[in-house]
DNA sequence: TCAAAAGTGTTTGAATTACACCCATGG
DNA sequence: CCATGGGTGTAATTCAAACACTTTTGA
């Protein structure tokens, strides 16, 4: 079969990335696929003769997560002849970005929530889109607003900090991130505080616009 | 032939690009298909059933340009099923960075070197892939020594300058310029100068190292 | 009243910007 | 000797980094 088809096969792989209290989480699911019966891998699946590759990727997504909207981006395409060993299956990787407060709801096909950093080893070159999915988070939090994508609707400036501190991996200055954040003027200030909790209540805030744009942020 | 099409045909457009003393250029071919016939588009066409991407990208190239070696990166992937009305044809789109002085043998398939900023209307969706391209070698510039892949073995500071002027689209100032590049420490100053011409003869330098490297370079 | 996180300015050092003149060559 | 681009340093400004205490709440 490897030897005389004509066209390739166009798949999608889905790098779904949410961040918690405590790191950045994929999504995996089970391969089926005979080769790699029963590895963790991400989800993904063909892409329709009349869809959209994006088309796709929601349909994919809708599947396995119960998701109204996400942020998507295409990543890379892996088209090596001999990454699937059916035959030639090109990918068109995706970068999708929820929230974690719509992200606790995975019920569906076995899917769970891993820590990128300690991700197992995943079924066909799954490792390495995980890989390149989260250079480009990291390299984005640095010029664009992505992290709207990744944070609730409301939400504390510490738990903005928090975020950026995950995805970056180093720490930084209460002071002066407030000073950058507000300086840029992202943030809508709410009439609310999150309150019940043992410390003085902290203002919430929401993003003025959910659309990326670029921007100087770090 | 439209609807029934199991699997998708794969094809690769690739925007070549190269920096001479006055603007950004851009390699353009005469499409050949029915519906484009005759429109001028951007190299391409289809990848082998055994073949990797990148090895069709450099197969076509050396069709266009007698070049042995260049920059190749993957852009973006353009997948929507009408895109050509002959099919579902995916392209996996490559930019492809190449010095002024080996650029300028063009000579087989009408090919020929057009200013980025004035572009005709191009066949299929070739013009936002030029787009892509654009913004990819612009934002690249700032985190990276991409400039290298444009640059000849040999040139002046003052070069190297422009380069970065005309695809920034903006000026630099000399003095600090040097200072920057100099603290890098990219280059190697060469025993040379560029001599016979009407004014004190410019230093020769060139790239200690070429390949992709991260770094802030603005 | 205690613990825990929220909130807030100033000082210091580093990096970036602005800027002008002399030099070496070819014609 | 003139025109042309090559080559060089310093001062002013802006930006980034470091840093500590008071406030508000729930328990």
């Amino acid at each position: 079969m490897k030897d005389n088809l004509k066209f390739a096969i166009l798949s999608t792989d889905i790098a779904v990335f949410t961040v918690d209290e405590t790191s950045i989480k994929v999504l995996l699911t089970t391969a089926t696929s005979d080769a790699f019966k029963g590895m963790p891998a991400l989800p993904g699946g063909l892409v329709g003769p009349e869809e959209k590759i994006e088309d796709a990727v929601k349909r994919i997504l809708k599947k396995v997560l119960p998701v109204k909207s996400a942020y998507l981006e295409q990543l890379y395409t892996f088209g090596d002849p001999d990454r699937d060993p059916i035959g030639r299956v090109v990918s068109a990787t995706y970068l999708v970005l929820i929230p974690w407060n719509t992200a606790k709801l995975v019920d569906r096909q076995g899917a769970s929530w891993r820590d990128v950093r300690s991700v197992p080893k995943l079924a066909y070159d799954h490792n390495e889109i995980v890989k390149t999915a989260v250079k480009r988070l990291v390299g984005k939090l640095a010029y664009t607003n992505i992290i709207f994508s990744l944070m609730p609707q409301e939400f504390t400036l510490t738990d903005l900090q928090k975020a950026y501190e995950l995805i970056l991996d180093r720490k930084l200055d209460k002071r002066n991130f407030r000073k950058k954040i507000g300086f840029l003027g992202l943030l809508d200030k709410l009439p609310k505080r999150k309150e019940g909790e043992a410390n003085r209540p902290a203002r919430l805030y929401s993003f003025s616009e959910k659309k990326l744009r670029e921007l100087e942020i770090l």
